[in-house]
Order: structure tokens, then C-alpha cells, then sequence
DNA sequence: CATGAATGAGCATTCATTCAT
DNA sequence: GATGAATGAATGCTCATTCAT
């Protein structure tokens, strides 16, 4: 009835899927994808990818673990050897720009599986998002006690203002065909934001002048 | 053998059905609406639809137009009104943050179909979406024209921080059922902001010196 | 893309599937039973099918209604003229065995589809089975009160004697294409029972002879 | 890549096999039992059941023919003992419903599987069933021959009645909950179906009387 | 003898859209 | 203008069986 063709070789078999898979959920989104297809894709039947993964679901899972481990361990080889604040925060601006503007389809499936139907909190995807997202957590919370950072600085309201704002930027770049380069962009952003995060020291000029500022809007708040 | 039901005039079935396409669209997604489950809210048959609307997609796009056309003009009112840079920027995150709380499973649903995979670039949504954020490029410009903002502030990159850092702050909130008000929170973001895109006027030592000299003056008149 | 062929015969359609959904489900068993062989023999589409019943399962019920409404209000007629207890028992007898003749497979699919892993209890298919077996936890309950039975007759016991059994004879037979007559093999049933349930009225010679054995036994139980 | 798992000899994996395949077959049904459970429950692989049977047909198959073999040989020792009919009848009505009690779910499979859809007459099942059947057969046509039943006593009919009964009795009772003890429940049976069974001897009206007046004296020896 | 990867037909169900009435 | 029955392809997923190793 059927002549069961190649044989022995399920780690290749397994990456073969995730590849075929990866390229459909970027193509069509996750739920527009169909499993037939990444079937197709992967030069395999639909059965087989049963017997890989439990569900299409799981497939993607798959995915985002892959995709995160890497960078999380690449992370933070980089982010070890960085102490200042300023410094940290341009190389965790740059990286994640990075993974952006390298793999812009795998961003966007990203978001949209978070802010999807399904629920978010609890799933795999979001402890993921978790784990990556201290890398900038405990950068600000360093920043602050260690003084360089303002005391009163909301640290997620901070945080979801670059990875918000860096989503957004780049998407609107690349749906563009405009250029982005990573080391740029961050220098830009993180100029755009550190006098706003920064502790005014007695020697910092411009923290001075916000001070000044401020008590001017406190006196006489035309 | 039945006698037909009162006939309704068209705008009022229209509206009808925009109203069910609406709620049935925000409750399951764009994808996972059916048109039959609109057709049975808006108490008529899934054939009577395709007369008002020639398919699934345009009942979502006019969606979307009803919403920006009423959102734009309500800001227009309220933008005119307002001059100095800071006060139009808060005003406008402010009311953005506003429409992200009051209806955020609309907000989801214009980001997930932004982000989709049908092409976006010249797609009405795109067409509505440049005219919204046209405000804030206005304010911006202006803000930069006038000495208020830096004049090597990168316009875009500046919204793009704006509208991805609220909606990624709002959804996260929201996501943890955290309260949120529109007007602080506005206020924390331009703080946050504000001193990384105003004008370095303020840093120049010798008005510095002077403006301290005021403010010790009014604070301490001896 | 397509020529929707016929139009307007609601009800007829109805009738059609469930005429092939009763072919299949009783050739097949309904586990066995396929919606697209169903769909097939009604000359339609699966799609279509779902258009009249929410379900496969919702199929199969609509079978046993009607089966069991039609049965219910064809004995209430036929019940209600009679008085006398082995009369009555002897007409539910003849009646039941009729069906399991008729329609046999019909019984069979009912035997299976209560004693199946779905749960039965609390199922419409109960409900009905219920209905219908209160014919004879009737007859019994009447004819021990009016002294024509035992007293101490287990009513549920008895009536799964009648039930089971019939059941059992009418496959075995019709299995092994021996005929049957209902009237004859109803008179044999109540042969065989009558006078181990009926009451033992002084003048009834067998029943005599009974109570003159239990007493035997109970005195001497060699 | 890993060493082969110790070998097992072939009767020690068939019978943990049988062992897997009773558990599933009976907690899902024949139909919704998948071999790769039974195969996972065994600790084996698929592959290797279908060294060991053809088919999951025939597991299902020797898993009866195992059940019948015991039950019969089991049967076979009691039933030698008893001479009287009724004490025969009582013993293997007893003996059925302890089956019945103890293990409901393989009667169950047993019932379902013959009036399943498969041919059943000519099946290996069917064969056991008869066999079983012969106890009761022979009990019934020994009464009669003895004069203990009357002669014109339908064997099969009574023999249906009592199967079937017992059947629907049981399942109706474990399906509620209700405790069942075989012995008690065989007293009931017979009870309600010995008078109508037995030979008529009895009822000749002058050994009655006799049998009354040596009862009347041993109760009351006046 | 045992393995286990691969098969591929099969499953119930959904749904945007059409079009005769 | 409105209807609503019909479509039919597509969906994710299951599973008994095979056979190269």
C-alpha cells in the first residue's frame, strides 16, 4: 500500500519540520498557517509531524524556545562585561534592534502570539518574554541603586518604552524599505531618553538645568 | 409563509451590523469572527451582508474608518486649543493612552491588523493610521521650528517611542488587570522624555547661573 | 466556482439525511458511521449536513426521537384499552418484540448507543428509554396493587428479565435467519413467566402447588 | 546508539501485551483503544505487537478466547457437582452474574463486540459463546428429560431470557450505582422464573393435598 | 527479534461566499 | 432589498499498519 521512503534520522527529520514550520508562520501567521503546508514544505505528510510535535501549537512553542535560548545566552556572554548603565543600556538597545531588523518576521509573530487571542500570561511564550525582558529590568534597577539612574524612575513604564518603541520603529522602518543600522538607531534612542532617566548629579550641566526647570514649573506654573 | 419583517432602510441595517461586526470582531479576532455569528447579532441572515458589504475584510475596514474619523476629529478640537510643545505632548499621549484604556481590545485589534499579513502599506488602515499620527509629527516639527525641541531630534524615531512605548505599556497593564490613568501616566512618559528632546538652550551656564538666582530670590527673599 | 443545484425543501432535506443517517448509522454502528458516507447517500455536501444539525451526535438523537415518539404514541393508543395485567403484559411483549423484528438493527444501534462509553445517563436516548419503559413499570406496579401480581415482585428486576431478554431471543433468532412471529413468541414469554410472578389466589390450582414447594423447602431444604 | 533492552521470552511479552491491551480496550472501548497505547502501556513499541498479532482484531480476539477458556474450565468443576435442575440453574445464573459483577467493562466489550458490526456468526467469539451457552442448554434439556421441566419448555427462549435478562439487569444496576450481590439476585431469577419452568406434576390436585396434610402435621403435630 | 519512523487515508467540523427565489 | 439553503474546500489531528534497519 505505500513504500515508507527514507528512514532513521529524527533530529534532522525534527529540524527539517521547525525549518518548514518557521517559514510558514512567518509567511501567514500562526493561524493562518496550515500544518499541510508545513508538511508540504518539509518534504514530509501531515502524520509525520504528529509524531514530532503534539500539536501546531507545540510547533511554534518549539520555535520560540529556540529562538529565545540562543539569544539569552547570547545576551548575556555581551551583557556580562558591561557595567555602566549608559553603556549597558546602548548594547541591550543595539541587540534587540538587532534581532529586529535580522529577523523582522519573527518579531512580528512574536508580538502578535503575545497579544493574541489565546492566553498570554501562563503560556510558554510569555515566560520567555520574561526571562529576556530582565536583562533591561535589572539594568535599570542596577542604574538606580547604584545612582545613576533617577530614583523615581518607573522601571516599566521605562522598559516598555524601548521595547514598545523599538517594535514599533522598526517595523515602520522596514515596511518602509528604509535602512536601519542597530548601533545607530540605539545611540539615537538612548540619547532621546537618558536625560529623562538620568540622576542629576551636581556636576551633570544638563540634570541642572531640569532642575532648574522644574522648580521654575513648580513657582510659576504659566 | 412567512410575511417579510418590517424592511428597514439601509443606513439603520448597515449600522446594524457594523455595531455586530464590532462586537463580534473585538471578542474573537478578526480571524476567528464568523460572518455568520455577525449576521445573527445584527438579527439578519449572512446573505443579507454581502449587500451592504462586498466581503469580511471591508465590514473590519469600515470599521476602522468610523473609528478614526470620529477619533481625529475629537482631537482636532482639543490640539487647536493648545500651543506650547510640552502641554500639546502631553495632551496627545494622554489622549492616546485614553483610547488604549477605554477600548483596548479595539487598539489590539487595529495593532494585530497593522501587523498582519495582508499587505498594510496603502491599505486603508495605513491611509488612517498616517493621518492620526500626523499630530504628533505636527507638534514635533513645530516644537523644533519654534527652538522648543533639539533640532537634530529624529522626528519618527520620537513618535514611533510614543506610540509603541503606550501601546506596549497599556497592553501590559491591562494584560495584569493593573488600573491606569490616562492623564499620570501621560504625565510620567513625558517626564520621562521630555529633558532628552527639549532644546539645550537651558544648558548654557551663564542663564543657568542667572535663573538660579531667581528662583533662590523668590524662594528666600531676604 | 459553483452551481448550487436544487433550492427551498428545508424540510425535505431534512428527511433526506436523516433517511441516509439512519442507513449508515445502522449498517456502520455509529462510531463506525462516517458524515461524508451520510452526506453521500443524501445526495449532498457535508457542509450541508451541518446546516440542519449541529452534529453527528445531534443526528443520531433526532433518529431516536422520532423513533421513540412515534413508538409512544402508537402504544398509548393500543395500552390504553387494556385492563387485565397478562393482557397488558402480553400486548407490551408482543409490541416490544415487534420493533426488535421490524428493526433490528435499529434495537441493536439503541443496545449499543446506551451501554456505549459516552455517558447515558442524563442523554436524550435515556430519557426516552425511559419513557418508553414506563409502560411496563406500570403494568407491574398496577398489577400488584389490584392483588393480580406478587407483592413482593421486583418490579425493575422483572422488567429487565422482559427487556434483556426479548432483546437477546430477537438477535439470536433473527441472527441465525429463524423466523418469528411477535404474538407467539409473546404467548411463550408470558408462559414461561406468568406464573412465577402472578399472585396466588386460593382457587389458582399452580399457585397451590407453589406455596405447598416453598413451604417444603423451607421445612426440609434437602 | 543504546544497548538492546534485555530480551524477553515471547510468552512473558504476548501476555503483557494481552495484559495492556484488556486495560485499554476496556477503559476506551475496542474502537477507541489506539495500539499505540497499548503498545505504551505493554512498554513496548507498535511494531512489536504486530510481531506477536496480526492484527488488533485478533489481540482483542485472544483476549476472549483467554476470558472463556478460564471461565468455562472454572464452571466446568462446579457445575460436575450439582444434579438438581434448579440447583443448577441457581448456580450458573449465580455464576454469570458474579462475571457480570466483578467485571463489568469486559462484559460490556463482550456484548458490544457481538452485536458490533463485524459478522459475528462464525467468529471466534461466537464459538466461545456457544460453548459457554452449552452449560445452561444442557441444564435445561436434563430437566426436562428428568420430568423437573415441562416438556414443552422453549430451551433457547429460556435461555435468552435468562442471558439477556441477567445482562440488562446488571448493567442497569452497576450503571446506577446500586450494590448487586450474585447470590441474592440469583434467588430473585429463579424465583420468578421456576413456577412457569417447571413440570406440572405438581398440580395434580390429589398429591397435593397429601403433601399439604404431611405439612400441616410436621408444623403442627397435634 | 525488536524497533520506531513514516505513512496516508480518514475523521468531524467550520465558514466565506453565492445566488435562485 | 432581503433571504437562507447550499456549497466545497479547508482545517487540525488520529491511527492501524508497514518495513528498513
Amino acid at each position: 500500500m505505500s513504500a515508507t521512503l527514507p528512514r532513521r534520522r529524527k533530529p534532522v527529520r525534527r529540524d527539517e519540520i521547525l525549518a518548514a514550520a518557521r517559514e510558514v508562520f512567518l509567511e501567514r501567521s500562526f493561524e493562518n498557517a496550515s500544518v499541510a503546508e508545513i508538511a508540504a514544505r518539509a518534504g514530509c505528510v501531515e502524520g509525520t509531524i504528529y509524531t514530532y510535535f503534539r500539536s501546531k501549537r507545540e510547533l511554534l512553542d518549539s520555535l520560540f524556545v529556540t529562538f529565545y535560548d540562543r539569544l539569552i545566552e547570547d545576551i548575556e556572554a555581551g551583557f556580562a562585561a558591561i557595567v555602566d548603565t549608559r553603556a549597558r543600556l546602548h548594547y541591550l538597545i543595539a541587540r534587540h534592534l538587532q534581532i529586529a531588523i535580522d529577523d523582522p518576521a519573527f518579531t512580528r509573530l512574536i508580538v502578535s502570539e503575545s497579544r493574541g487571542h489565546q492566553p498570554y500570561f501562563g503560556s510558554q511564550l510569555h515566560a520567555l518574554n520574561q526571562r529576556y525582558g530582565q536583562f533591561l529590568i535589572r539594568t535599570l534597577r542596577d542604574g538606580i541603586q547604584r545612582g545613576e539612574l533617577r530614583g523615581d524612575l518607573e522601571v516599566a513604564l521605562a522598559r516598555d518604552l524601548v521595547f514598545g518603541g523599538i517594535e514599533h520603529h522598526v517595523w515602520n522602518r522596514l515596511a518602509r524599505r528604509r535602512q536601519l543600522v542597530a548601533t545607530h538607531t540605539a545611540t539615537a534612542i538612548v540619547e532621546l531618553l537618558w536625560s529623562g532617566w538620568a540622576a542629576q548629579g551636581a556636576d551633570d550641566l544638563r540634570g541642572l538645568a531640569q532642575r532648574v526647570q522644574r522648580l521654575e514649573r513648580r513657582i510659576d506654573p504659566r
